[in-house]
DNA sequence: ATTGCATGTGTACGCTCGTACACATGACCA
DNA sequence: TGGTCATGTGTACGAGCGTACACATGCAAT
């Protein structure tokens, strides 16, 4: 017992990777509490390092959304081009589609918060804004490896309805509900 | 020039109906800065009331938006129940869907933004839950007019996406390519 | 071994917020 | 016409916020 009249003073230091790791906080604190709960403190707490880390790390708050939710679109893109970079002929795309948004889109309700939340949060900055954009234009070329054009424009749209509406749903749709929209729609 | 030194102390009184201009105010704050930005003071300044006005009338910011999101739910269903009523058969149906993704849904920047507002708003307040569910179930309830419950809720899902999309997007779809999504789906 | 400097830490300042509450006033009813 | 009270108004308070900044510390280069 020393630490009840004076301020306790962290021996904590050499931390490499800590910026990593308050990116990842950050994420986590935007979807347990939206991106208006998301304070210095809060995500200080969650990473468990003092206040004054974050202005030595990041310039604003601002700032620290931004790269987070560039994480976060990236990490989602990539799974994105790798389901349909597997796809060898069109009928394996249309699985390939299927378990997407059946078990990665759907599956991670983590995820799903994330991007409503970038998307109001895109109407209001700029810099949102574009990272938003940059994901959609990559998963549309995505998925025109193997669907024409407007295929693939009309397909990303219904695919965003059918994770949104899942999301807010209290019955989420089911894996066969999601095949049989998509079928019907390709197929 | 009388109230430069002392405070001026409004003379204004008897405004029945103010708390329903309150309500339009505060959706018209949470379109322009966000339910984050959303305060007692910005609606009672765009309201063109004193701050004291709020708490008479509301016990907390969060029976504000209930109440705002509520009505914002109400007049988009009605939209939504007077297009399909008027429809005598189901091409006529196919066709109230794509004017009311075109012209009603993609018409209003501001209603659009509300909408994608009270998504997030919703996954935090449970309040706000209830109202997009029972406006989710009574839109559905307005397409199985016209088609069966899985071409329904497989629509609603679909209108979602196309809305979203374009609401998102720097180069919203046209009317035409809402046409053909909406008929190459339905037809 | 010394020291410079990138990294880490604690705290203070000014601001805005939700809410509470005391006081004002005029429409309506007896 | 006089009084009541629902309605309207101004202000104060405590909390939480972003940010700034002075001080600590140990790795690395000399």
């Amino acid at each position: 017992m020393s630490d009840l009249t004076t301020t306790p003073r962290r021996p904590r230091r050499h931390d490499p990777g800590r910026r990593d790791r308050l990116i990842d906080a950050a994420l986590t604190v935007i979807a347990e509490r939206g991106v208006a709960g998301t304070t210095h403190r809060e995500i200080a707490r969650v990473a468990d390092v003092p206040l004054g880390s974050m202005t030595y790390h990041f310039a604003s708050l601002d700032e620290v959304l931004a790269e987070a939710f560039t994480r976060h679109a990236e990490s989602v893109a990539r799974v994105f081009d790798e389901r349909l970079g597997a796809a060898q002929d069109r009928d394996a795309a249309v699985e390939a589609v299927i378990t997407l948004v059946s078990d990665d889109l759907l599956g991670s309700r983590h995820d799903l918060i994330l991007t409503v939340e970038l998307y109001v949060a895109a109407a209001r900055k700029p810099a949102l804004k574009a990272v938003t954009q940059a994901w959609m234009r990559r998963s549309r070329q995505a998925l025109e490896r193997h669907f024409d054009v407007t295929t693939a424009r009309e397909l990303d749209a219904l695919i965003e309805g059918l994770v949104l509406h899942s999301a807010l749903s209290t019955e989420p749709m089911t894996p066969e509900q999601i095949r049989h929209a998509v079928d019907r729609y390709l197929r």
